[in-house]
DNA sequence: TATGAATGAGTCTTCATTCAT
DNA sequence: GATGAATGAAGACTCATTCAT
């Protein structure tokens, strides 16, 4: 019979630990970027020996590339729920430009995702992670709209997530609402 | 009658130095990053002692600026033939799509326009760089098209560099010509 | 029973090679002065590879600071001598005069004591230090004489100290005597 | 004719440069101490361009022996100031402590004789300039005591430099009084 | 299994000094 | 005479990574 709970708590539970350095990795992309993280960075914020990040993770890259993996989990975790919104919705473009809107709200996650970006034109093998966001608001979208036009206003999102990222100002609604009701139709 | 220019051009010609320093910098920059930017690097790129890329700029931060200034005011003259194609051109979406696609036919470009943003992102000074691009899009497409209308298509312009970036296929130029038939019209 | 201390001592024994670099960095704040310490001194002269004088201490002031420390623990040391020898001394002010001579025969350690006010000057964290050593010898004397009397004496030797390092010839004894016999009584 | 005031003034005025520079490295000498001295630094303080600093010095050498001339020169025609004050007085050990807890008063100046004292007897060099300086206290003392007790409070003087150097305090004049009372009598 | 010690390569940066102009 | 350009050496410090324990 396995224990599912191991008694001590929280010695020996090498999961918990990668997960640990793992989110902290993610947290600090956001703040310095991929190529600013570092070992001891990570296992500072992670509260874990130095050492530790390296036995869980060959390499930097590796470290790098499970946060990234991570913070895409996550993502597709949001997306889901964008999923049930935008089903539920009488104004598709309506409720997507609001949901925009409220995600570009926080500037680390819309830094992070163009981290993974930059990432993954660079290192091949992440790839298939910054696919993933465009290809799952495609597929959601595609549900409710026409595929090609979904297609359409996934790239267009990215666009209004990097104009966002270099402004001050938060995202203009009323002309979301209005591209997107013009790409949807 | 004073030589303007000295015949053998290289020794004592701070002007020249400095700009073979930017021009070797915004080279490294599509290569790797403006994060991966060393002083030694761009020495050796430039083909210039160490010392002359920190005589020449007080900080690797004034090192990358300059260079991504130089970059943008690149972009700004290919605007400008942009201006003159587009303004002769009888099918306005058609002629932004293809030349959408031969801009970013060239991943360094495109990279590099990237690191732009992301830099931008996070270095504030770095944003009145970051938005010209956008900014002189939308001016040129508002010469022969609605404003708000030539915003979007700037904002969706960014969105499909970002999707180019990590995709391996090169822009799919009819879906792009549909869209941008969309949004100008 | 386990070794307690390995036979050959030096891998892997950080409490020394701590030790070794705090040494080497003493010596030398003799020999160049608490700004002319650098990293790479250290290293060559505690037989150390350059790494371990950043792995052990944050910054060169931490570096330093070690080693002053280390150098008033040593001073201190001598101080208990003193008291020992003055306790037992019939003629307190030939005895005092006898052991400042002596004292400052090595050029090298009123050198370093100097080193240490002028840091302290500018550092206030090191200033603790500073004070030890007249603190510690108005207290020795004050056992024997009177403690104003003892405080003017311990600023005397400063003087003295200060007096000896910018003259070739060795303190001059006899008047030494008579100074220290003046403010004792 | 020799024209004693240039008309145009500031131009051609190669004494004048030299006195700015001179005076520009004194003052950065109680700042950043003798071995924090750079070129950079003099020709920025002094307002002159880099190239004046080893124009006008062979050496950062020669330079700071300047600067140390120049302050030596100063406190010389202080002491002269103090003659005059003693002699003048009725009460020597009274007012010769005044006269230093005024001294005193000012950190810097403590400094920089310190400085100075530090730097002579590592180049022998300076030696003469820094024991110009109780040379001088104890020919004016002299003057109006045993030249004996002159030289033990010149040498006493030194100590209450160095100990006021490291605390905040600042000088304690009563007792000073009392010590200066005890050795000139 | 896990980790702190260890290190050498590499980073930015500062500077004295030289020299062409 | 004066000065800005130029550069190579050197300095502080950071780190990925390895390894003994």
């Amino acid at each position: 019979m396995s224990r599912p709970a191991p008694a001590g708590r929280s010695r020996r539970d090498p999961e918990g630990r990668r997960r640990q350095i793992v989110e902290a990795a993610a947290q600090l992309i956001a703040e310095v970027g991929v190529a600013g993280l570092t070992h001891r960075l990570v296992a500072a914020r992670a509260g874990v020996p130095l050492g530790a990040t390296t036995y869980y993770f060959t390499d930097l890259d590796d470290l790098s590339a499970a946060a990234l993996r991570h913070l895409t989990d996550r993502m597709e975790a949001d997306l889901e729920e964008w999923a049930a919104v935008l089903n539920a919705s009488a104004d598709l473009p309506a409720t997507l430009a609001e949901l925009t809107a409220e995600y570009l709200a926080d500037r680390g996650r819309a830094l992070l995702e163009t981290e993974l970006y930059v990432a993954a034109a660079r290192r091949p093998e992440l790839r298939p992670l910054a696919m993933r966001w465009d290809d799952g608001l495609t597929r959601i979208i595609g549900a409710c709209a026409d595929p090609a036009a979904a297609r359409a206003v996934a790239i267009f999102l990215c666009g209004v997530m990097l104009y966002a990222l270099v402004r001050d100002e938060p995202v203009d609604l009323p002309a979301l609402k209005t591209s997107l009701r013009t790409l949807l139709t």
